[in-house]
DNA sequence: GGTAAAAATTAGCCTTGACTAAATTTATCC
DNA sequence: GGATAAATTTAGTCAAGGCTAATTTTTACC
């Protein structure tokens, strides 16, 4: 049993959603893995049970799943395969932030330790990715400054810093785009006043315009 | 029935072996294709038979397969993408030319074509690539220069300028790079003779310098 | 031109990873 | 605390794509 796209899919899924209940020892079922990969529910409980026989994930029967350490550890290398490549994409090619998530999807699934240092090195070895999520450094190690950054600041009585957003779907970054604003752009009051709540929701900013 | 690895792959061999067989109306052997591939000959039936059914390519039993002109098309479409990123990764990420033909053999099926054309501008829509093989353009077309070279000109008595490696293997690029040959080096008639004849059969020259 | 060797295909089986339907476990509600 | 609903797993099936063994076709040699 080796490395193969599925697993890696699974594992990706397992990661990022043990992530949004906030806790390594977080158990994520297989229905919600099911629902963000696309394909029911059995499946999942198939390739769970896969992963656990690799070493990667934990699988306690109609509890859940969550990683092992060996698997946060891949999972961590795709993440960062992804926004490295997310980078690459929308800073030397031109894509639009919109447009490079499915991109990402397959070319962090290329297989070559070598390959990712030396991209990391050709952009520079970037610390967050056009959505201003963080890029995992080569040990893996995940630099999260969007905690200093907060949701949403009451009143919009002060202009803004867009630090990142939540929600990488082609459809809100494009309303976004539409709306001229990307990571690093500062926001008005009245620029705030003027976005759709449901965008101003998927965006974490600071208020400190000198914050890097 | 939609695009695969494992199709393309199959029909990336499809077309080298017929360009070798020297004419797009030149069937080859399914024993061919299974050596060059590393699988067994029963399996590479049963892709051709697929092949087929997609109207990629044409398959008489005991006879062969060759390609169709959609076939073709698609093929060259491959062959653009795999040293359209081998160029790349030379290029841009530093890599030696004997590393790039596994890590583009992965790249070469991530599938967007604006990607393709975004590649191909980034790099200044290059005509060749580090193995000095013509990079198809955009539809479909291939200027091979390779024609007016030489494979070896006889008693090597002038200097000559290395234009493509006929041999792409890890092996033959090591050997060479050790020897100090790459694309577009001059090579006096001492450096020939120094070379290994093995080493000597694999290349393409001009004997003009100034010759692009 | 018939026979033996080589090449290719067919037949039958295996693994991966998906699915539906059925069974089981957990959770909820009175 | 027991009945029902919801979630999950198990059972059984299917398609893709590989393999070995057996068959068929082609080739080559007297």
């Amino acid at each position: 049993m080796a490395r193969s796209t599925n697993r890696e899919d699974h594992l990706k899924a397992l990661y990022s959603l043990g992530e949004e209940r906030g806790g390594d020892d977080a158990w994520v079922s297989t229905n919600e893995m099911a629902v963000a990969l696309g394909v029911k529910a059995p499946s999942v409980t198939n390739m769970v049970q896969v992963l656990q026989e690799l070493g990667w994930a934990e699988h306690r029967p109609y509890r859940g799943a969550r990683l092992t350490p060996l698997g946060r550890e891949l999972a961590v290398g795709l993440v960062r395969k992804h926004r490295l490549w997310e980078t690459f994409l929308v800073e030397q090619l031109g894509f639009g932030w919109e447009q490079v998530h499915d991109i990402a999807e397959q070319m962090e699934h290329i297989d070559c330790p070598e390959l990712v240092d030396r991209l990391d090195a050709f952009l520079g070895r970037p610390k967050v990715d056009p959505h201003g999520d963080p890029i995992p450094d080569a040990a893996g190690n995940i630099e999260d400054n969007r905690e200093l950054t907060v949701p949403l600041p009451e009143g919009f009585g002060h202009p803004v810093v867009v630090k990142a957003v939540l929600d990488d779907s082609h459809e809100t970054l494009s309303a976004l785009d539409a709306h001229g604003v990307s990571i690093g752009v500062s926001l008005s009051p009245e620029a705030l006043r003027a976005l759709p709540a449901t965008l101003r929701d998927v965006l974490l900013v600071s208020q400190n315009p000198s914050q890097t």
